[in-house]
DNA sequence: CGAATTTGACCGGCGC
DNA sequence: GCGCCGGTCAAATTCG
């Protein structure tokens, strides 16, 4: 975590955003640089700064309009570490730590390897947010200490097994959380034009 | 009728 | 070892 984006953070610039990776669990200090020099603090930096450039906020804010990528806005920070999520979400962060590690994938039956994971959150009434991946839904599950239930989807992909998981904020249901889990191997089924703009460029190769 | 979603069962990790 | 919990599977159901 650099300087000038814990800066940025510290004030309130724009809404809830959030990037890490599941590493970062075990540090006290989920997000920093010295721990994770080219993963999270250098998402986080890049997601930063396109949303932080004034042009970007401004598209972001409105031009994701049709009609499910909508309603991006800014307001105070919230910066969102795993555990703040996770407790926000209502779960125990040393539950999730087990699932974290669940989330391990093995190869070649010993070697396990995570799977970089991203989450946001977003102001909406839609829980699906059109980021441009053909999405199946694969479960449902209530969580505990929770209103509202988690959906679990999987890119339609051949050969691409990246997640994701939505659900609402317990005290916000306006809110929506998505996480997303792995890379996708593949360019996005179909095309968002707001993604084509040069002003989300870091956004656009962030989705890549 | 094939594709996508729903939903209860099942599984593995973890705490006690 | 047992029970809880989150995540996944897969049969049944719904949708387009």
């Amino acid at each position: 975590m650099s300087s000038t984006s814990e800066a940025m953070l510290n004030q309130g610039l724009f809404e809830g955003f959030f990037t890490t990776f599941p590493e970062s669990l075990t540090s006290s200090h989920p997000l920093t640089a010295d721990a994770h020099p080219d993963s999270a603090d250098n998402l986080s930096e890049t997601l930063l700064s396109s949303l932080t450039s004034p042009n970007h906020t401004h598209h972001f804010a409105s031009d994701f309009g049709p009609p499910q990528l909508l309603s991006l806005q800014r307001s105070c920070a919230n910066f969102w570490a795993w555990g703040e999520v996770n407790e926000c979400l209502g779960s125990r962060k040393t539950g999730d730590l087990g699932v974290s590690a669940m989330k391990m994938k093995r190869i070649k039956g010993r070697r396990k390897v995570r799977e970089p994971r991203f989450c946001f959150k977003t102001k909406s009434d839609v829980d699906i947010l059109d980021d441009g991946y053909k999405w199946r839904k694969y479960g449902q599950k209530v969580v505990k200490n929770t209103k509202h239930p988690r959906s679990y989807y999987r890119c339609t992909q051949d050969n691409c097994r990246v997640k994701k998981r939505v659900e609402r904020l317990a005290e916000d249901p306006r809110m929506v959380i998505t996480t997303y889990e792995g890379r996708h191997a593949h360019s996005r089924s179909h095309d968002l034009d707001d993604f084509s703009q040069p002003h989300n460029f870091e956004l656009n190769n962030f989705f890549r």
